[in-house]
Parts: C-alpha cells; structure tokens; sequence
DNA sequence: AATGAATGAGCCTTCATTCAT
DNA sequence: GATGAATGAAGGCTCATTCAT
C-alpha cells in the first residue's frame, strides 16, 4: 500500500499482478508457481506477467524488491540502540518472530519466500541477504556483542547471533513439522518470544562468564 | 529390500536408480526432480523408473524410507538414558547437528529432502516426522524433562526442545545464508555442538528456576 | 457456439479442431484417437486442444455434442403424430435407416461414434442416450403403441420397439459383415426402409391381434 | 474344455494365457486389451505372450479361432432341415440370441469380439465371418427361403435375414443403451426369442404375400 | 497498451516388445 | 523352456513464452 509515489497503482494491472504474486509465491516458491495461477487470481491475461514484467522471473523479483523495501522500515537498529540490550533483545526476538509468522501482508511476503529460497536459490538470494537480512544480523551481534562483551565480529558472538535467530525461524521454517509433533500449540507470538529471549539471555550471561573468565578474577 | 551386507543391491539398475534419485532429490526436491535427470545419472532407460518403482512418487518414497533406515540406527535412546542428562543433551545436539551438516552419503539423504518438504510438503512428509522425527523429539522432550523437571508434555518443555532444535538445524536449513553472511566460517561440528550446548543448558537451568520458584523457598 | 450461418465458426483453429475429431474419432473411437493425429488434420499444435478443450475428453464431448444438435432437428415428434401411425413408422423408419446410413457430414459423427461407444463406453454415452435417443426411443413407442393398442410402457411394445430399431440400425453396426456377406448389395435406403416396414408393420399386426384375442370375438 | 486331443492342456501356461485372453479381449477388444492385463490374470510372465504366441495379435488371433471352432458344433444345419420351417427359424432365432447374451463360456468369445471388430476391424474379421457367420447366413436364408418363397439369393431374401439377425444382434450390440432405456428389463432370452420370432414370422407371411401376387390368383 | 490464440519443449507414464539369463 | 529386466516409442498433458491483432 505504501507505494513510491510516482509509480505503481497507475498501473492497475500490474498492481494486482504483484499482489497475485506475492500471495502465490509466498505460498509455493518460484519453481511450484504457475503464471497462469498469478494471472488468474490478478483478473489478468496469460501474457500480462511477460508483458508487464518481461520473465517470470522479472515479476518474482519485482516482488521480492518490494517487500523488502516495506521490511526496511522496521526494526530500526537506531531505534533499539537506545535501549538497554537485554530489552533491545527482547524486543528483536519478538519482531522477527512476529514477522516471520504474520501472514498475508505484502510486508512478509520475502520471508516466506525466503523459505523457499534457502532449499531452492534463485539469483534473488544474494539481494534479500544483501538488503534485508545483513544490516539485521548486525544490529543483532551488536546487540549481542554488548552483552557478552565480546566484538560484533567474533565467532562466538556470530554463533549466538545464531542461536538467536535459529530458534526465532525454527517457528516458520519447520511450521509443517511442528504442526505435526505439537497439533495443540496455539501459536502465541508474545509467549514464544518471551520463552526464548528468557533462555537466550541466561544463556548469553554463560558465555559471558564462561568467555572472559580472567575477568572475573 | 535385503541388502546383502557387503554390497549394495542385487539388482543393479534398481540400485543405481535410487542412488541417482537420492542425490537429485536431495538437491531438487520432489517436483523440481524430472525422471528423466534421474535415469540419466543411473544410466538407466527412461522408462526404468517407473518399471520399478511403479511411480516417480514411489521411487522419492523409497529414497526416503531408505535414507532413514540408515539413519534410525543411531541416537538410540536407551544408551543416552543411562547418561546424566546434561551429558545426554550435550550428545545429542551434537549427534543432531553432525547427521545435518554432513553431505553427501545415503543416511543424510532425507534431511536435505526434508528442507524441501518443508517449503513444498509432499505426502511423504507425515512418513518421515512420523518414523524419524517422532521419536527424536520424544527423546529429545525426556532429557529436557529431566533437567527442568516439568513433564516431558509440558509446554515449556515443549517449547524448550524446539529452541534446542531450531538451533541446530539452522546450520543446515540456512547454510546458503550463513555462507553468505559468515563465509569465513569453517564448519565444525564440535565446536558449534559446544556453543549450543552450553547456551542452551544455561537457558535450561534459568527456566527450571524460574518455573519453579517455589521450589527454592 | 454461435455459428455464423454462412461460415463454420469464428474460430477457424477451433472450427478445425472440431471437423478434422468428428472424423477420427467416427473413424477410431475415443481411446483409439490420439491428440497428435487429430491436430496434424487440422493443422494445428499438439496443445491445441488442450487450450480449446482442456482435455481429449472435452473436445470428444463437444464433437459429440454438436453432432447431436444438428440432428435434433429432424423427426419432430409433433410432425409424425398428425399422420396415421402406419406412416408414422413409415418415415421414422426411414429417417433413422438415411441418417445411419449417410457418411462423412457433422450430423451423422454421433451415429459413428456411438459404435465405439458400443464396444467401449465412455461418460458421454449418459449423455446421448438422453439427449438423442430416448427422446426418439419414446416417440417410436408412442407411435407401436397406437398400432398395437398396447400401452407405450408395456413390454411388449418395448420389445417391438426394439425389434424395429435393431433392424434399422444392423444397417449401420454391421455394415462390415454385411459387406462381406453381401457384397453385391447397393444400399438404397428407401428400398431396405420399405422392407422393415412392411415386415414390421405386419409383424405389429399380428402381435396385437395375438395380446388381444378377446377383442376378436 | 473340449480341445484338440494332440494339444493344448499339454502346456498349462499356454492354456491359460489362451483362457485369460478370451475373457479380456471380449470385454476390451483388441485394441483396449493391455498384454500385461492378460499376463496377469493368466498368472503368467509379461513376455509369455510374445513366447507363445509370438504376438499381441497372434494370441487375439488363436482366441478367435478356438472359440469359433467350439462354435460350429452348435446349431447344425442339417438338424434344421428337417424341421419344418417355422420352426427352424423359432430354433434358429432363440440360439442365436442364447449365445449372444450368454457370457463367460468359451464358446462365446467370438460373439462379443465381434461386437469391437464392428467397430475396429482387425484382420480377423474376415476369418470369422468365412467359418462362423456366413454358414449360418446361409442356413438362416435357406430357412426363409422355404417361407416367404423366394430363392435363398433373391435380395428379398437376404433383406429378411438380415431384418432377422438385425433383431437379435440388437440385444446384444446395443446392450450398454438398452440397459439405460429399459433398465428394468430382466433378459428372458425364451422370452425375447418368442416375440421376435413370432413378429418376423408374420412379417414374413406379409412378405411372401406381397411379393407373389400372381400365385394367389 | 493489452489480449486471446498459438507454440514447442518438456513432463510423467504406459505400452508391446526384446534381451540376457 | 521361461522369466524378470530393460527398452524406446508414443501417449496425454502442462508450462512459460511469443505472436498477430
């Protein structure tokens, strides 16, 4: 919805043809889609996507470009610096895992389609790394960095960065699995979140200690 | 179906088919699989495929089933009960994360089929949480039981074994984001079992007190 | 569906389509007709009818169907039932034996077609049968059971209903025998229509005077 | 059962591939029936038919033979003769409609066979039609002949036997269509036989009536 | 600017048949 | 003598794409 102004809704039809395809893509990846699904539920010609967007490919991009720009405006690495890491954590766990498992808004749609992504890469890959994914793994190990008092770039801290964000994805990664080992589990982002920033935390004070052992001499 | 012990299969085509069919499929997943790239790894006719597995789905199945025989005999729950439980979990997170992130050989096979379950679940996906991943979990829950001394159902407990396994499989289920986000990382299994383990186990101990403050009175 | 009255079809590929199935499929029946074959005739690509029809089973449908609408206009009930029953049967009897009996034009495909439906039935033949030959089925009854006097449900004038049609329609199913027994004969649909009428017609007498032998005294 | 003494039972298989073919082709046709079908049923290997029988077509071709041979035991010309005429032709026409709606029996194969070879003729028509249609033509003219008063080869002649045969083939031929017309039909082959017998015999009374007028006066 | 029609490559599968044993 | 394995041609169908309007 929020569009860059000069562009976009000028065109409807290329319009609900992002639309269209960000649903379709977000649920079964670039290689399960059809162009005839996207165009059907676009109300638009089977020639619309190629002449809209020159390729399949063309559209998928395009759709993976504006999602990602509706994600940048999240989660400001500014806006948490202010805070005291271990609520800078709290709630860092709890937006990428909201994120993540909110569905159907054009805001989430390259989450999902990372999903898709990591067991079949397209070229796309390196863009939403790039662009959407790097400057979050920083802000994290920043934020991690000032907790265990180890550089943002050391590997123990880019191991609990990923520790981090292992369990956070693990929630939609695996949602079929889960849904399968855990029927009951009625998904609760905030109690979720609180359970692994609880355990992350206690952990991260571990390693603090465990690392720097001749600090506490 | 009896394997001899030192040697494969008595039929050879059949053999080479499922060998061929487990390395595309493990890359390509179910539908991005064509009979014909299969048949043509095992040098095999076109119409082989089908004559011994009756179905394109009938060969992935078979893979699968295959994959996760080798992979059943290890993890046996009864040896790691005998172990004190931080022990136990220590092993198998590191038995979890080595299975994952070793390539290329028969048993890891229905691991990386898995990833592509996950973004496109086929009907096979219920065979393998069911035979294989059940039972880990179940195993999984036990030890954490012990350790924060709730039951083995209990949603914390349950809430824990996924932070353990979202852990570890991020390494496989991410590894083209990692490689690109951390491409200095040199992939050791031992000592990234050590981090998650430490990590968790301090996560685990805060839980079991916090749970259970009236215990501490 | 709307035909131009001067043209076949806006359509021309489509049009296409159709002519060159009606013939194969007259010729080979549904099973025996490939896709390839009727598209080579018509000059058209392999997935033309699978984008005109969807399925070999759609375009076999509409085949079907059009032949059928085409010969719903001839032997209107109404006109037959202002005559004497005697001539009633008389021009029914050579109506079906001309339309059975005539080659190559849309009208007659279904009666070709039927032949193979026979031998192989298809879902279409629901289809004909109500929509083609019970409405004649009961017109022809209507018309034995004013000659015999019997009720046009009893079975009797069913089984002279089956009588006359059996002999007008062995014409048409077994015109390769009767080649081979007679080869000398050159068909003349009025010739062989006067003759199962004068039989049949003497036969109903006799069969109404026998189910009736108290009206004689 | 009644085989020649010198063959046949001596090879089982080959016995009842020849048993399996005869049910299947009468059901399917030639071109309907799938080799490994056949093989099934017979208990036999996907290549016994190409062993024994060098052929798809060569087996078709055996089947045909058999039950032809076992045929033309039945209905013997020369008991007919003796009969008056009449009742040869009730004989006649109650015989050939048993064995065109009797199913399953050996000796019947080639009835219902002939029902597909209408419709795609092999070259096994003309084979059957020489050893098991035209003798019986011949009788059946001969029968009527010596009724309605005219040569066996008058055209007359031949326009009745067929007006006959057309009736009792129906029941047979069109079975699939009778059964949606009529479906409450219970086949009663002494029944039907009756009706049509008695309705061909008045018909034929008719006709000789009319075609010999100067012999009444 | 936008579309309905048409394309051809490629998919999985089935078939009668042949081959090595 | 008889079989299980293997073959390759052909089947219907789907797909992203292009073409003529």
């Amino acid at each position: 919805m929020v569009l860059s102004p000069s562009q976009e809704d000028h065109d409807p039809t290329r319009s609900r043809l992002l639309e269209a395809a960000g649903v379709v893509f977000a649920e079964k990846g670039f290689a399960g889609t059809t162009v005839r699904e996207i165009c059907l539920k676009a109300g638009a010609n089977v020639a619309a996507v190629n002449y809209h967007f020159r390729d399949k490919q063309g559209l998928y991009i395009q759709v993976l470009r504006q999602s990602m720009a509706l994600a940048a405006n999240e989660d400001r690495a500014d806006e948490l610096a202010v805070l005291p890491p271990e609520e800078a954590l709290r709630r860092m766990i709890f937006g990428m895992l909201h994120r993540t498992n909110s569905c159907g808004e054009r805001g989430t749609w390259h989450v999902r389609i990372m999903a898709h992504e990591l067991s079949q890469p397209t070229a796309a890959l390196d863009r939403v790394v790039q662009e959407v994914i790097r400057p979050r793994y920083e802000t994290l190990r920043q934020i991690i960095s000032s907790i265990i008092r180890l550089p943002s770039e050391h590997p123990t801290t880019r191991m609990c960065a990923h520790s981090v964000i292992g369990q956070v994805v693990h929630y939609a990664h695996a949602r079929p699995v889960i849904d399968r080992l855990w029927p009951e589990l009625n998904f609760n982002a905030e109690q979720i979140a609180g359970h692994i920033a609880t355990l992350s935390l206690a952990g991260l004070q571990a390693i603090r200690n465990q690392s720097k052992p001749q600090d506490l001499i």
